[in-house]
RNA sequence: GCUCCUGUGGUGUAGUCCGGCUAAGCAUACUGCCCUCUCAAGGCAGUGAUCCCGGGUUCAAAUCCCGGCGGGAGCACCA
């Protein structure tokens, strides 16, 4: 049926025909039946693999070479894995049909952006390997958004409100205009004039007239564009008559030329808005769909949350690698073809649901083996000396596939091994220590005592990793752990261990992953820190 | 409260628009085996979903219709 679609229609013709036949198959055997099968229509028994569709599904009304897409970040915090969604999206989506992608700042309200943030999502965007087209500011475009406030005034699509907060809030709520509403145009003219000199913040804002009967609460007269006396970190005092969101976007996407513009579901309820205005306006209007916000469990990423944490200092910084900002992912060794490869998984949907960190750890996890250096590390160490060795240097290879050349280690027969291997430990029995020798233990005290055996390897006793005493380097191993337990602060979210490690430690680059061998994967903050990453 | 969105194995998704190739694919998690001088990666196998529930339409429904229920969001001079 799948295969003739066109004799679907004429199913209640062939039905009896198929029951007729499926009577006859049943009574054959099971044997003479897969025989049939075999000899005649053999090309039914190959099972063609199904094949998965890569990267995001198909983007409706999108030309090659025709589309374009804009990440538009509000300049007021540090990026975080929800921009990087976004971005992602934005950007594959152009990539796949040959289209471009606009950075573009969404800088309106002066109280809370800051120049440095325009900085700090760049590096953002940049470390996860989004590239953009074209780079501006929303604010750039002031004079585009006067004039078309000034089409909304002039064409009786919107006007200047003085009402006091309280009044706007109660009139929306019960569906009644107030009398600002039926003012002429002369009046909305003058007064729009005033917002940029004489009126006060506070005192006036232009609202569009929408419609303060709709179930949909936006299209009540929403605002438009408010007063901020706040200095602009690029404009400083130019402005003081800003747009809000629902103008800006709706203004910008347009004439930036956007073909689709993606924005979180908890805008969705706007939508009705974007192309109102656009439509009173006459402007081109660009399709608009939404996604799911990500977020992982425990790990918000609300500035609301996270801002106290770091003021309270509960963690160190908003590169504190138990944080999903992408300054704490990148320290805490989640590499950015993991994040891409991971967000292209989730999909483009608008159900809500909290991915488990875990998933992108996978993802991370296959990125980084290849080329993560092989080291021994040693926790809560507990001395083991080998009363009868004989060798003084090891060659041990850093990487049990890739090529990434060899380390060699000078040992004289005193050990340090991890504590919680040296509780398993009992008299006579067989360990080896790995890429060294087999040996078997005699004494168990402070320290512990054993000889050598031989030196092949053996598959069937513990194998357990060491650090040589003559030159041990001293590390400690921070852990992050879930960040918020329901709604409480886990005050336990960093662990730090003490632990030792090899001289070879200290000659890799700060930033390079590393998997510590029967622990996990670590990323080098710095000559005495590392950050476990996964195991 | 009102409005909108959403609901496929433990988890994340594919399939849903255009009902039949699939009593549901993939990934992750878990279990076992193989490989391995790691508790990693890799290979193989397995556990696990009456597709939120109840009706209806149809020869046929995860897919269409109606009604419930669960979850989320919006109701700002923030984005």
């Amino acid at each position: 049926m799948g295969i003739k679609p066109e004799l679907r229609s004429k199913i209640k013709d062939i039905i009896p025909l198929i029951s007729e036949i499926v009577e006859e198959v049943n009574k054959l055997s099971i044997e003479l039946q897969k025989e049939e099968l075999r000899n005649k229509y053999s090309e039914l028994l190959v099972t063609k693999p199904k094949q998965e569709r890569t990267g995001l599904p198909p983007l409706e009304g999108a030309e090659q070479g025709n589309v374009i897409t804009r990440f538009p970040p509000e300049p007021n915090g540090y990026p975080h894995i929800g921009h990087a969604k976004a971005s992602i999206i934005d950007e594959e989506y152009a990539k796949m049909y040959g289209g471009k992608l606009i950075l573009r700042f969404d800088d309106t309200n002066p109280e809370k952006e800051r120049l440095e943030y325009y900085a700090a999502i760049k590096v953002g965007l940049d470390w996860l390997g989004v590239k953009y087209d074209h780079v501006k500011n929303t604010s750039d475009d002031m004079e585009i958004i006067y004039s078309k406030a000034r089409e909304l005034i002039d064409s009786g699509n919107a006007y200047v409100c003085t009402c006091d907060k309280e009044t706007i809030s109660n009139n929306r709520r019960e569906m009644k205009p107030c009398k600002c509403s039926l003012g002429n145009k002369d009046q909305n003219i003058t007064r729009w004039n005033k917002m940029f000199d004489k009126f006060k913040p506070g005192e006036a804002i232009v609202r569009f007239r929408g419609n303060m009967n709709s179930d949909n609460t936006v299209m009540r007269d929403p605002t438009l564009l408010r007063i901020i006396d706040e200095l602009h970190p690029i404009h400083k005092d130019r402005y003081r008559v800003w747009p809000n969101y629902d103008l800006a976007v709706a203004i910008e996407d347009s004439v930036d030329g956007i073909t689709h513009a993606f924005r979180t579901k908890e805008y969705e309820l706007r939508t009705e808005l974007y192309y109102a205005l656009l439509d009173k306006m006459n402007m081109r209007k660009p399709k608009m769909l939404e996604f799911s916000r990500l977020e992982f469990q425990g790990m918000p990423v609300s500035k609301r949350v996270l801002k106290p944490l770091v003021e309270e200092g509960k963690v160190s910084g908003f590169d504190d690698p138990r944080l999903p900002t992408l300054e704490g992912l990148r320290r805490r060794g989640i590499v950015p073809e993991a994040i891409r490869k991971f967000i292209l998984s989730l999909g483009f949907t608008k159900s809500d649901t909290m991915p488990p960190f875990e998933t992108l750890e996978s993802y991370n996890r296959k990125m980084v083996d290849p080329t993560s250096v092989r080291l021994f590390i040693v926790f809560d160490p507990v001395k083991l000396r080998v009363i009868n060795n004989s060798l003084t240097e090891i060659e041990i290879s850093n990487h049990p596939q890739t090529e990434m050349g060899k380390r060699k280690i000078v040992i004289d027969g005193t050990f340090y091994i991890s504590g919680d291997d040296a509780k398993t430990l009992k008299i006579g029995e067989e360990i080896r220590l790995l890429e060294a020798y087999n040996v078997r233990i005699t004494k168990i005290g402070q320290e512990i005592e054993c000889e050598v055996i031989d030196t092949g390897h053996k598959s069937n006793i513990p194998k357990i990793q060491w650090i040589t005493q003559k030159n041990p380097v001293n590390v400690e191993v921070l852990i992050p752990k879930i960040l918020f337990n329901d709604d409480q602060f886990n005050e336990d979210s960093l662990e730090v261990k003490r632990a030792l490690t090899e001289q070879y430690y200290l000659e890799l680059n700060v930033g390079s992953e590393i998997q510590f061998v029967r622990f996990g994967y670590c990323r080098k903050d710095s000559a005495s820190q590392a950050i476990y990453t996964h195991k």
